[in-house]
DNA sequence: TAAGATCGTCTGTATGACAACGTATGCGGG
DNA sequence: CCCGCATACGTTGTCATACAGACGATCTTA
């Protein structure tokens, strides 16, 4: 238990080599990311979160709330005050299925395109402050093969996203 | 707001190309690795925090319940009761710091080692999974990559964690 | 010794997620 | 048409969890 310290050379737990957990990692850049994110967006809604839903709504991919919380991986009812917040904010607008009058269309209004593209700017600067520690063309790959892991994932596997069907055409056809 | 599924060579909203949103592709990879992990571990005390818990004390360089929890990102209150329950499970050991009597070393337990060996082999085959889009030499790239992030964050740096060290080591003198 | 800071614990509170039920609607069989 | 069943959404209640604040014990400095 004192020979952690020692030269570095063997890990006596684990043979992988002296890199740190994977878990770890992954946490640290969440939280950065969630940190960062949520000094950026003043009074928006939920946060991060809420951004991103944001971004699911003006994609227009998908056509209900459920799938809306399927994609983001909550809880319908989450997502239920989840919208109303939104709503409530002006940033959306539950319109009326009429070939299905039990599902709700969530569009986003001109006030909430405004905020999305607002914070996408700012969003992106958030993301080149978190990936400092990259230099460009490596979060450009980093950010390539975060596409593909999600993207590969049986959850976006199951759905019908056609959010993946860009990065996929980008990544086998393109560069 | 009907552009928006056009051709898709253009964008409207974010100039940034047909990649997919970063923090969704995040998420999706994080509950993936998450529900995976989960799984994995029946029993076991706090899921895959718990687990990162473990890694932590078992690597010996905290010394306390607050670098520990400081470390990874938790709340030392919450690390209280966290710890409670590995010490119930007899996994890990509170022993008195003779320098400091208001500090507790946190110790793995011959039981706690025994189990992180067997976790993080059930761990390795997780990430295995959950990075199943990419080929052994992508995921060797991801992985290098993901803790230069994180390890370049200002909140590994503040605290000396001397887990980087190793990274940073493997970096910039080995491959 | 005394004052202030730090580590860990405890308690109360608030936030959030989920389960269960209810309502409205669509779908298919009689 | 009517009936049972499934689905989408909303509402309510319950429970877990995180965090703020206070506290005792201890270290440090004067």
């Amino acid at each position: 238990m004192m020979d952690v310290m020692s030269n570095g050379s063997a890990l006596h737990i684990l043979p992988a080599g002296p890199q740190e957990d994977f878990g770890w990692t992954l946490g640290v850049l969440v939280r950065n990311y969630q940190n960062s994110s949520g000094a950026v967006m003043g009074g928006f809604p939920h946060g991060a979160r809420g951004y991103q839903v944001l971004v699911a709504v003006a994609g227009g991919e998908l056509p209900n709330q459920l799938a809306l919380a399927q994609h983001l991986g909550i809880d319908r009812t989450v997502m239920t005050y989840l919208i109303d917040d939104f709503v409530k904010a002006g940033l959306v607008e539950r319109q009326l299925n009429p070939a299905d009058r039990r599902a709700r269309i969530i569009v986003a209004t001109a006030r909430g395109g405004e905020m999305l593209a607002e914070l996408q700017r700012s969003m992106a600067q958030v993301e080149d402050v978190v990936l400092a520690a990259l230099e460009p063309d490596e979060r450009k790959v980093f950010r390539a093969l975060l596409s593909r892991v999600a993207c590969g994932s049986p959850e976006a596997a199951g759905s019908e996203l056609g959010a993946c069907e860009a990065v996929e055409q980008m990544l086998g056809g393109g560069a």
